[in-house]
DNA sequence: CTATTAAAAGATAAAAAGGTCTTTTTATTT
DNA sequence: AAATAAAAAGACCTTTTTATCTTTTAATAG
């Protein structure tokens, strides 16, 4: 549904919101580090992500990625937007060029209910407050395998 | 979510439900023109659901392929799991490695209904269950770019 | 038994996604 | 002003997915 590309830009934007600002700016060495990305690939997608005026940049030492009040206020369809094309959330779950409550495909009443309400969340949630609510839970959010057992 | 061959490869046997049966075999050519798939395509994704015992087939002058009441036994799992792996379907949204109850990631608990209802639909209805109520419902399954306007 | 038809099998090609590397630019620090 | 650190930009490589083509095998009809 989401690309890896997304899954990597949503997961890096939640991080610097809930880690950076203006005074603390974090490189993409450091992100990619912590969220276990490529450094690279995640670089090429900050880039994106800047255009879009999703996260700021400042250039030189000290510089690096981070998130300010204004950015903030994007949402996570922004960024989806940016990177995938909204339409990649919208598509047939069976790949169906028609497919609507009029002429369904076999799983339409299914899928589309789960639509609307991950689009209601990624529509109507700032990054900012997505982010608190993820670190009001707790959650630390990482591709890293987390080994359980020990 | 699913990839392109799982969704040709359900689409057609869905349409080999419908239309098929041991007298009425049906070649790899008109299925592909009927659902608009490539047709090389599919005929390598039937060789695998021929393998997994999905469809039938028989070589020759008016051979083809069809589907047996045995073969209608099988699910929609069983076409995703020999096309993707049902992994596919299992995984997070958002790519952490670790997403559960415990340590749900930002969308968990709106992805994990939806991801049970569907693994219920395509693990409990047979292909057979699954063909009737998409003909009961009128449905055509077809890529075909239906224009609407005329 | 021969010709024919259609699937099986496998090699190959094209496109897309994912990932890496190198050079350039810019801001900062010394 | 020079050195440096980090992003920006773009070229390039690799893998996976999607798609095509060719040859072989098998069943059937005549």
């Amino acid at each position: 549904m989401l690309s890896r590309a997304s899954k990597y830009a949503i997961l890096s934007t939640l991080y610097l919101a809930e880690h950076s600002s203006k005074e603390k700016k974090i490189s993409v060495k450091q992100i990619a580090d912590e969220i276990d990305v490529p450094s690279p690939f995640l670089a090429k997608l900050f880039q994106q992500l800047v255009h879009a005026k999703i996260i700021s940049s400042v250039k030189g030492p000290n510089g690096g990625f981070f998130i300010t009040p204004k950015n903030g206020k994007k949402t996570v369809c922004d960024i989806i937007e940016n990177i995938d094309g909204l339409h990649k959330l919208n598509e047939c779950f069976l790949g169906l060029h028609e497919c609507d409550s009029k002429n369904p495909c076999p799983v339409h009443f299914i899928v589309e209910p789960f639509k609307n309400s991950i689009l209601r969340k990624f529509r109507d949630k700032s990054i900012l407050e997505f982010s608190k609510e993820v670190a009001d839970n707790g959650r630390v959010l990482t591709l890293k395998n987390i080994d359980l057992e020990q």
